[in-house]
DNA sequence: AACTATTTATAAGA
DNA sequence: TTCTTATAAATAGTT
């Protein structure tokens, strides 16, 4: 169609592949336009050139997204799988990690013990003693601390309120108190894992998109 | 194109709509291969008839999915960010959540104690007693029964291995050894996260994919 | 970017 | 459907 016929393989003159290129991609995008409206198709036409440029057409009313779930449906081939699998693939590792640590804490603030041994208490027990002597420790540091700062403020006075920081502390470590305590060191955990059972969309959520 | 010329609108015969739709739908893939390869051009063409059937040109050697991909690219529209965020909203969830426990559990044995105010200590301290006098309880409990089966299975025979569990247990606690213990409740915990500091992959992935 | 001779696509009919 | 064919449309080569 056109002055001389030509045979249907690469144009070596750029120039001429150009101007081709051009004639031919507004040929296709009016044919494409042309079908939509005289059958109602759904279309989408993209392309893109030797140098990278892209032109589209879509059918009115459509996205290409849409075209590209549509068109995933169909085939049955899931065009992101690759992505979603490896995100998936760590989610799980998460929720692995996840359910670990949360186990190992809940034994460390006295649940979930039935399911340990005799033994495996024991060396719970062992450690907690290790961690809770820690911890102390570091406090008696800290307050030795705080103290000698308070000491060198206030100087020694004496009184109804002189009893160190220190002695007052003995004192409710002593007691084992066991109020609330206002400072709360309080995290309950939440029954497992709450809204991220599946990270909140499953398998089919892509798939079936 | 034809014995008549037609106007370019909804063709309302519905077998005549479905005839040219066929006839068309070839043209227009012949134009689609003929603009591959006389201009080296990529080219995607998807349709779907009323009827919901797919067809498609792809240029040779390229996916749908490529040319998807490279759609994306170009148009900086990332098709997929909805589920894409989602995935990624949980993923940091779950990490947040993990560097949580994580930190409660170095609390719990004695570690990173430092970030912590005196009162915090206090209350550290209170739980973790509390905790243990539960392992303890628990402990005590199954021994309490092991003890009774053994008992009843040994009869009152007494003699140099006559010393109940319960007694041998006890002495442990009150001399507060301090062995690894061979039952190693031990676990430490991974410098933050190993593999998981970003799922193995960060936001550009998919956007610059 | 226009022109136009020719090829190609296709509408209507069989 | 598929084939035929008259005619419309697209476009290769030219200006």
């Amino acid at each position: 169609m056109g002055r001389g016929k030509i045979k249907i393989e690469r144009i070596e003159n750029s120039t001429n592949r150009q101007v081709t290129y051009s004639k031919r991609r507004s040929g296709i995008m009016k044919k494409a336009h042309e079908l939509t409206v005289l059958c109602e198709a759904e279309v989408s036409l993209i392309m893109f050139s030797t140098t990278g440029k892209l032109s589209e057409f879509i059918s009115p009313n459509i996205t290409t997204k849409q075209m590209f779930d549509k068109y995933q449906q169909v085939t049955g081939v899931n065009l992101w799988n690759q992505h979603y699998e490896r995100m998936q693939e760590n989610l799980h590792k998460l929720e692995g990690t996840n359910r670990k640590i949360r186990r190992e804490i809940r034994h460390r603030i006295g649940e979930d013990l039935n399911d340990l041994s005799i033994d495996e208490l024991r060396s719970l027990e062992q450690e907690m003693e290790n961690s809770l002597r820690t911890v102390r420790e570091r406090k008696y540091h800290l307050i030795g601390s705080k103290t000698e700062t308070y000491r060198k403020k206030e100087g020694r006075l004496g009184g109804p309120y002189s009893m160190t920081i220190a002695e007052e502390d003995y004192q409710q470590t002593a007691f084992h108190q066991v109020n609330g305590g206002s400072h709360g060191y309080s995290f309950r955990l939440q029954p497992s894992q709450p809204n991220l059972q599946d990270g909140g969309f499953g398998l089919h959520d892509l798939r079936l998109a």
